[in-house]
DNA sequence: ATGGCTTGAGTGTCAAGA
């Protein structure tokens, strides 16, 4: 089995990018995140003739997830209880047994702006849904663009980033309190290159100087982390002509 | 240095991303 998640910055823009990447890598299931259309504008149809069906939690222009699969999604759920917001940027389903948790957290714009506050609370709601899901689930997969680099070494500048947003101590505690409730990153199960990272500034030739950040993650159930045999940063669309500024990361499983 | 790209909205130029 292959999870992987990839946020597209656009749907409508990314189409032919995660149609070709779809048919070369074949995943059993596809978390995306700022599709940035509403359900009704999901190009659902394309990615039926490649297979995947859709189940989808959209909006206009801002934020949206969708999990494409080979096989029915079931009990889908687009909200976190106890959070009281429009922003679409949660969608679990149950594929094969495996419950499957795709997020797209806030950015948070800076430490001092409302926004981040609201990115803790988002967390904190994530947390406690989370504990729920689990007590059901034993085989359940959190994944997506948490938008926080756990580790200096996810940051390519760690002393510049330190204490600002995406690497801010409270960003990475809530981050570390998801893991707590009995999740790995899975990525670190294994041995990695070094200056590993999911997102590129579009400025300034941050891709080209690979000056990036590991904000994408997939976090598994210790009962499914037993299967994993795999995860990896696929770097090859980042460098494509209209590239989102993340990268696929892609788990495998026996 | 608050800029540097990209997207979506809407047809001006700005918000939002990270």
């Amino acid at each position: 089995m292959i999870i992987a998640t990839w946020n597209v910055n656009s749907i409508r823009v990314r189409l032919p990018q995660v149609l070709d990447w779809l048919a070369q890598h074949k995943p059993d299931i596809l978390c995306l995140q700022e599709t940035k259309v509403i359900d009704s504008d999901f190009p659902q149809a394309d990615f039926a003739a490649f297979g995947y069906q859709a189940a989808l939690n959209g909006q206009k222009t801002y934020n949206g997830v969708a999990i494409l699969s080979r096989t029915a999604a079931s009990a889908l759920q687009t909200e976190l209880p106890m959070l009281d917001t429009e922003q679409r940027r949660l969608l679990a389903a149950t594929i094969n047994g495996t419950r499957v948790v795709n997020v797209y957290v806030p950015n948070g714009e800076s430490v001092e702006s409302d926004k981040y506050q609201f990115k803790l609370k988002w967390l904190r709601a994530l947390r406690s849904y989370l504990a729920q899901e689990l007590a059901t689930h034993r085989q359940l997969v959190l994944l997506g663009d948490f938008n926080i680099a756990p580790e200096p070494r996810d940051v390519y500048d760690p002393k510049t980033w330190e204490g600002h947003v995406l690497f801010s101590e409270p960003e990475r505690a809530a981050l570390r309190g998801l893991a707590e409730t009995g999740l790995v990153d899975v990525f670190r199960a294994f041995p990695q290159p070094d200056a590993s990272y999911t997102w590129w500034d579009y400025r300034q030739g941050g891709f080209r100087r690979n000056h990036g950040l590991r904000i994408d993650h997939i976090l598994v159930s210790a009962p499914l982390a037993a299967y994993c045999r795999r995860c990896i940063i696929d770097k090859e669309p980042r460098g494509l002509e209209r590239p989102s500024d993340h990268a696929p990361v892609v788990a495998t499983f026996d």
